[in-house]
DNA sequence: GCGACAG
DNA sequence: ATCTTGTCGC
């Protein structure tokens, strides 16, 4: 698939900010979605010590969760890691194994925040948006927000609360494990997102789409 | 001003 | 995120 180039990937934060402020208002938080055929898992691994990113993505067939295609793509590393402005340092190589991939998926699960986010655009919301793919945030940490205690049972699930809004879910993806935090990136809503974040879950707390774009983004296949 | 802080 | 085998605990 072929993805177009918005905007230059800054190098500050100052200019980082201005570009999620500016497109923030084109999230869409509501299903805009069809039949999902195909789910992709997205991650990103590094080498020579941060120097070189390396995204891998996933496309597994939905519902039952087969991997029938994968991509790799490296490039230099060139934003540091800075809280609220992941986007900036992983989304770049994501978009370059994107467009290896011949099998479009319906639906992409990220390793990260969507509108969980102090500006509401996290990286799900930042990949969705330049795809113009319905997208969902998975995160395996709390980024920022508040949120009751969850039963222990799988499936059971707390709305995550910033600044007077619900912008996101804390859920339990399998009984007695640390939860997930789950939220919209981009057309789709969050209940929606629950329900496929579960549907693509087998026997382990993280999806099946982020255990194969982890395995194969960290060398280690 | 003091902590918190996706990967 | 990453370096890494066995091991503690339910």
């Amino acid at each position: 698939m072929k993805i177009h180039q918005r905007h230059p990937w800054p190098l500050t934060v100052e200019e980082a900010i201005a570009i999620q402020n500016q497109l923030q208002p084109e999230v869409i938080t509501e299903d805009q979605l069809g039949e999902v055929q195909y789910v992709a898992g997205v991650d990103v691994g590094f080498e020579n010590d941060y120097a070189i990113s390396r995204a891998a993505v996933a496309v597994l067939s939905f519902p039952d969760l087969q991997l029938v295609e994968q991509a790799i793509a490296r490039r230099p590393t060139t934003f540091p890691y800075v809280p609220g402005f992941l986007s900036f340092r992983e989304v770049p190589v994501v978009i370059d194994a994107l467009e290896q991939v011949s099998t479009i998926p319906d639906l992409i699960l990220c390793d990260g925040q969507g509108i969980a986010h102090p500006r509401r655009f996290g990286l799900a919301c930042h990949l969705g948006v330049l795809t113009n793919m319905p997208t969902i945030g998975v995160a395996k940490s709390l980024l920022i927000g508040k949120h009751e205690e969850l039963p222990v049972e799988k499936g059971s699930w707390q709305p995550l609360r910033y600044k007077g809004g619900i912008v996101g879910a804390v859920l339990r993806s399998r009984t007695g494990v640390r939860p997930l935090y789950v939220s919209p990136g981009h057309r789709i809503s969050l209940d929606t997102a629950i329900d496929y974040t579960l549907r693509c879950i087998t026997k382990y707390r993280l999806p099946e789409t982020t255990r194969w774009a982890d395995k194969l983004a960290s060398n280690r296949i």
